[in-house]
RNA sequence: GGGGGUGCGCCGGAGUUGGAGAGCCGGGGCAGACUGUAACUCUGUUGACUUUGUCUGAAUAGGUUCGAAUCCUAUCACCCCCA
């Protein structure tokens, strides 16, 4: 894998880059769907593609692991075989359902016990272990194992928790080392910088995880309860520490304007659940504002879905007809908005991309960020 | 035409067998939430008003009773059976 870096905006730390892996090449900022269960739920492959752009798109260990479960993975060759993606994957290490699933999980320095939430089985996760498993799903990028503190968090769990966490990374390094690819092409280990919101903690992490002279480098443990504020700032001193030459991934971010605020602070990847859990749930972002297309005023607004939007769905279909699918529980209510949010989001990232290469970004940024958030 | 039965809040259901009803469940409606997906999920709300509370309210109108959604009478609506 190999990352260049194209341009830095002369007005902020915004960078246009290029990441190349064995299933193809990525252009930076760059937003990624989630595909937990090896789908990104109510698309297919052919509308991620042609419809919302999607370069790359992520997978779950700990969902794959659980459902299909390992033998089936391997006996399809890995993820890509399996779910019919032929771009880039990125697997997520199941370091966020040591967050997410806290109450049926136990943590100890060897690893975390999880109680599965689909039938209540016990299984350990260790580095080693996730290491393995993610060999086998075959993912591009993979995480490396580590603990997401909630916030808020004390400053002695946060430093405790990461040291653990950086322990873990040597670990995953090693069984790297001692393991290779399944399938034939190669495989990136990004470490996670944690700390809560602790800037010293920050640093130190930041500074660990380069040492390690990874790929790339994500930062984890944010969006989980703080101020936007927060996260800005915890952003801000992380990407001021690390590498210029190596892409930076923010984990689990954001709304667009998170993502224009930290592509601004120097930020390459996103992943987030947002635009396709809010698209099911009847939300749609434009660049306007934020759409809620359960509610009564929609019923008769016969304008097309996002008049400035860049997906089909944008203009074949209108605002009251959305509204109508999503009151009727149909199908469509969910896959539509899905198609647009993701569609947006991926404008969204090109057209800053775009903005950074011809040195308008900021002032383009700064414009289009209060709106954003409105509610229309 | 005769006989029997049932009627409450946007809808459906439960329940109330003379003693505390703005009250249970589901749906629908209205709104809110959702950030490395236990999420086609979750939360609030859904008679009126001058809202720490007050008022109205069990098809409609009367009656009996200390007290009526409950008993009686009439009317209306719907359902079933007979002709």
């Amino acid at each position: 894998m190999q990352f260049t870096l194209n341009h830095t905006d002369p007005h902020s730390s915004a960078r246009a880059g290029t990441l190349e892996t064995d299933h193809g090449t990525i252009q930076t900022p760059i937003f990624m769907p989630v595909g937990t269960a090896g789908t990104v739920k109510g698309v297919t492959q052919q509308t991620l593609k042609d419809d919302t752009q999607a370069q790359i798109i992520l997978g779950n260990t700990y969902h794959l692991y659980l459902r299909p479960g390992l033998d089936i993975l391997k006996q399809a060759g890995g993820l890509h075989k399996f779910n019919g993606w032929d771009r880039p994957l990125l697997t997520d290490s199941g370091g966020y359902q040591v967050y997410s699933l806290s109450h049926r999980r136990k943590i100890s320095e060897e690893g975390a016990k999880f109680r599965s939430h689909i039938d209540g089985s016990q299984h350990l996760f260790t580095p080693e272990k996730v290491m393995d498993i993610q060999r086998i799903i075959g993912a591009d990028i993979i995480m490396a194992f580590d603990e997401c503190p909630p916030f808020p968090c004390d400053f002695d769990y946060a430093a405790r928790s990461l040291s653990m966490t950086n322990r873990w990374l040597d670990r995953c390094i090693k069984r790297l080392e001692e393991t290779e690819p399944l399938y034939g092409h190669r495989q990136a280990l990004f470490p996670i910088v944690q700390g809560s919101t602790y800037k010293d903690l920050r640093i130190k992490s930041a500074e660990y995880c380069a040492s390690k002279d990874p790929l790339g480098i994500a930062i984890g443990g944010l969006s989980v309860g703080e101020p936007n504020e927060e996260m800005y700032a915890m952003t801000e001193v992380v990407t001021g520490v690390l590498p210029t030459d190596k892409p930076r991934y923010l984990m689990g971010v954001g709304t667009p304007a998170n993502l224009l605020e930290c592509i601004a602070l120097g930020v390459d990847m996103f992943d987030c659940v947002l635009p396709t859990r809010n698209a099911r749930n009847g939300q749609i972002f434009t660049r306007e504002g934020i759409i809620n297309l359960r509610n009564a005023k929609w019923i008769d607004d016969f304008s097309p879905l996002d008049p400035t939007g860049t997906s089909f769905v944008d203009q074949a279909y209108t605002k009251a007809y959305l509204r109508h699918l999503v009151h009727s529980g149909e199908m469509l209510g969910k896959i539509i908005p899905t198609i647009h949010n993701l569609a947006f989001y991926l404008e969204l990232v090109r057209e800053a991309r775009e903005r950074i290469l011809d040195g308008t970004f900021t002032d383009w940024k700064n414009q289009l960020v209060p709106k954003l958030s409105v509610r229309l």
